[in-house]
DNA sequence: ATGAAAGCGCTAACAA
DNA sequence: TTGTTAGCGCTTTCAT
């Protein structure tokens, strides 16, 4: 077995206390004894037992990510990396580990319940795009503080982060209407969703704001995926647009592919911009315009929230609204 | 706080111990007695403490799955995901609890040892593409059991659980081979890893078993990536292949587009094959025919080879080389 | 500034 | 079959 405080404690001639003291940073210790004990520790590597710690504190000090992983989602969108990267930052950073549960929609809410009440965390956080209400409900019951990356239609007093989508939207119209472009089409995400919702009205907003006509043939709903962006791009030529916001990169993506093969050139016959700022937005051919989301930080901005959440037992709300950049490239 | 042992055996009218005993699945209760405290435990949805628990059997039911976060890897290609799933399933399917690590390559060795030596895993499971020899050393020094998915060159005696990479090429080789192409050519993986020079390894051998000759001009060095797969490909075309034999799926796909671009039919003019069996590949135009890794599975097994390694301390090595399948579709 | 001792909630001998 | 008891390794009063 690995060392423990006792050891450290024979070692050095201290107590249990004082080593502990030392380990945690607590004042009223002599200099001469933290450097001593200090040197022990990092000889013999030790570090404390985490479920002793815990079990003495009541503090696991690991939290919970929770995925339900929608498969298509996860599978094809570089979106889930890049926020566990920041999480797992933010983790790092504050010393806390990282609990991952990928949790199949069907038996969500049993697997879920599971775990919530196993106490093995302090608190989540959950990136789901298609919670339904009874999943909230579950979710509140668990009694751990939690925080949503992404709101969601339920008026509920839930702590979350989540990008200003409707600005967002906003900023890639107009772009596209300061460009001069006329016939502006849309391929929105699910109007289920709050962030496929929102886009949208932006982008209404903005052809409103600037006497431009709403065309319903222009508008066409699809599913935030690469293909969905295909097969409405392929549906909107018909109707000769000169430009295409498209509500995620994906699908941005998949509609740029449409044009390509129906031999049009971007931008000069069709603009085209995305939203998300991909990594992959960069590298496509032309670089794609795009609306910058920072996901790593509001994954980072997550956790930051979290644990504040869990230091304020008085049921304080923490709501923040990331604003999105425009990032503009070739494609418009 | 939530409930204790010492409430239900209250509440039941037992002791402590019996109630551990039923909670445990243990023998030696009447019938009577775990009935009614199962009922109890039921009513009150009390859940052991798991710090408790861990202090208590010195084993925390939790593994880790360490990712060394090649960041362009990571980021591009959903096989990690498909990864993290089978593992995530397995986990949940043996009661453990899953730590995610994403360590970024730089400060690799001191944020790993921390969290090694915190005793907050059992085990872990590792899926790294680039380690070095101090890398394994490190993890090695650990003295946690743990499992590395997709070997390496160096001759340790490690669990591992991999695909047979040279079986693999061989398949796609000779797939094409049997289907009279004459002109294959091949975009390699990088050839400091393991698996993009058994993937050549096993073209050559098909080739050269066909009597084919083995032309240097058909045979690029990529890097996995789509990207690498497109620029690769615009230069084989250069060369006339009659089929590409691309080392993995994504790189396949870039070098689809490489094709269209030159406006040349698939497979007509040239045919193309990938590997991995991405869910990507199946969305192709024309879908890619491609070998099949079974990631999910692969994922799965390293769970249990991880197990079977926890409570084997004699330090039997556990082995697993899962042997890939061709899937035929219309790119050849 | 330091130490002694109780206790966190559980498991696992050992007794009965 | 059931209960008693002694830890697991730490934190945290309370003395000193």
């Amino acid at each position: 077995m690995a060392h423990t405080l006792e050891d450290i404690a024979e070692k050095s001639g201290y107590s249990r206390s004082t080593v502990s003291r030392v380990i945690n940073g607590e004042p009223g210790v002599s200099k001469k004894a933290r450097q001593q004990i200090t040197k022990i520790i990092k000889e013999l590597n030790f570090h404390p037992n985490q479920a002793a710690r815990a079990l003495a504190t009541g503090k696991i000090n690991t939290i919970g990510l929770l995925i339900p992983e929608t498969v298509n989602f996860i599978f094809t969108d570089p979106y889930f990396q890049l926020l566990a990267q920041g999480i797992s930052k933010a983790c790092e950073n504050n010393d806390y580990a990282l609990l991952l549960w990928l949790t199949e929609p069907e038996i969500e809410r049993s697997s879920i319940k599971k775990y919530l009440n196993h106490g093995i965390v302090d608190g989540f956080i959950t990136a789901s795009i298609n919670f339904d209400e009874p999943m909230i409900d579950t979710l509140l019951q668990s009694n751990l503080p939690f925080v949503i990356i992404g709101r969601h239609a339920y008026e509920f007093d839930l702590n979350y982060v989540d990008l200003d989508n409707l600005a967002g939207a906003e900023l890639a119209t107009q772009h596209l209407v300061d460009r001069g472009y006329k016939r502006i089409a849309t391929i929105t995400g699910p109007q289920d969703m709050f962030a496929g919702e929102e886009r949208l009205t932006g982008y209404c907003n903005v052809l409103h704001a600037n006497g431009l006509v709403i065309e319903e043939n222009l508008i066409i709903e699809g599913d935030f995926l690469q293909e969905s962006g295909y097969t409405c791009a392929k549906k909107l030529l018909a109707f000769k647009p000169d430009a295409i916001f498209a509500a995620s990169d994906m699908m941005a993506i998949g509609a740029m592919n449409a044009i390509r093969e129906a031999e049009l050139h971007i931008p000069e016959d069709i603009a085209v911009i995305g939203f998300d700022n991909l990594p992959l937005t960069a590298q496509q051919k032309p670089p794609l315009t795009t609306i910058h989301q920072p996901i790593h930080q509001m994954g980072y901005l997550a956790v930051e929230t979290l644990l504040k959440v869990m230091d304020n037992p008085d049921g304080e709300v923490f709501q923040t609204i990331i604003r999105p950049s425009l990032v503009t490239r070739q494609s418009t």
